[in-house]
DNA sequence: CCAAAATGTAAACACTTGTTTGAAACATAC
DNA sequence: GTATGTTTCAAACAAGTGTTTACATTTTGG
């Protein structure tokens, strides 16, 4: 673990902290490269545009998160019996957690990101993740398919993205909920025992 | 309904508007009173900053909200039996709708902003939510206790959180929800109607 | 080893931002 | 009427933005 990255390594580790809990137009790239300790100019060298960065950023999350979750979803492929929705669910929870790294509790800054990703932008990241990781996420709800043969098109359409926001609003905002909960409750939880949390609320609400 | 408003109304109305679908930090004084046909420097002398424009935006809608939620919640507690979880959050509905008046299909400036400004600023918001409405949303909360006694008080944090997560993201993201389902399954409905798919679905969820 | 390509750097650029200013226009009261 | 307080207005302000430039410096490959 030598503290020698390279450049660009440096600003994308800066910009994704600091676009997680300030947001993309809240942070310069001057804050970014002070963080990073390069030069200011060296951003648009390596990225060509903050825009550009912003995207960067995610795509190195995504390509993290998706290659977790294609490990995770081939077992499911292969069994023969149709999963319950529980177990298809349960595919994210070792992805959320390996994209994030070491991190301090209940802390995602992927999550983070895509609930910022998803206001700041209307529609656009949906269609982002649409056009740049479909094949991936396909094959994510044909196992939800499988598990709730019952549900129409429309219908999955909508519970899907209702479980959607409730993974991502819960997630994005889990440091301050956790700290609350810490507060009222002197409950101290991880972000995995929180997701564990989450998922039987998801299933009983997309089992209609 | 003449259209001579006042300077301080016609601004809070572009604001609203532009918060809604550019985020706060993405829409300029300048946008603002240009859309509003009023001086630049009237924000500041009928508002003081920017930053409390945003919250007189807020606090336009807020007040509008709880006053149509009071009015919802009065037969509940005047109720002798407890009220089931679904009656508990059908109080919402209402309150939803008539708060952002006549708006297109799918739409909801009201949950727009509060998605930017949960996601915006890190915590900021819940507090705010907590310190200035705490009393209003006590008796939504009371209620839910009456539905389900059966929950613990963390317990009953957490999924509160969730159901806030789903309604707020998913009406949030409404418009652009609204045009995907409409293309795909040429499956056209209003705003209530979403409501009214969505509120099954944090029951289920709620009840574990 | 040395030319050539890649990377790092300081300074400047053009532009937008929220806010303030001081005078003009308007309204209201006496 | 004049006087008084409120609201509008054009202009300027200082600060911060992303990006580009032109020049070092470092790294690479023959």
């Amino acid at each position: 673990m030598t503290n020698k990255q390279t450049t660009k390594h440096r600003i994308l580790d800066a910009a994704e902290a600091l676009f997680a809990d300030r947001g993309f137009a809240e942070t310069s790239l001057r804050t970014i490269t002070n963080r990073a300790d390069v030069n200011l100019a060296s951003v648009n060298y390596h990225f060509g545009s903050k825009k550009s960065l912003i995207q960067a950023v995610f795509d190195r999350f995504l390509q993290g998160f998706v290659k977790e979750l294609d490990k995770e979803l081939n077992p499911l492929e292969k069994q023969e019996d149709a999963p319950t929705v529980e177990e298809v669910l349960h595919t994210l929870v070792k992805p959320l957690m390996a994209v994030d790294g070491k991190r301090q509790q209940g802390t995602s800054n992927f999550m983070k990101l895509l609930g910022r990703a998803y206001a700041e932008s209307q529609g656009h990241m949906r269609r982002f993740m649409q056009e740049n990781y479909a094949p991936y996420l396909m094959r994510f709800t044909n196992q939800l398919h499988r598990a709730a043969p019952e549900l129409a098109n429309n219908e999955m359409f909508w519970r899907l993205h209702f479980m959607l926001g409730t993974v991502i609003f819960t997630l994005a905002g889990s440091q301050a909920l956790h700290e609350i909960a810490e507060a009222d409750f002197k409950e101290s939880m991880t972000l995995e025992q929180t997701l564990e949390r989450l998922l039987p609320f998801l299933a009983a609400g997309f089992k209609s």
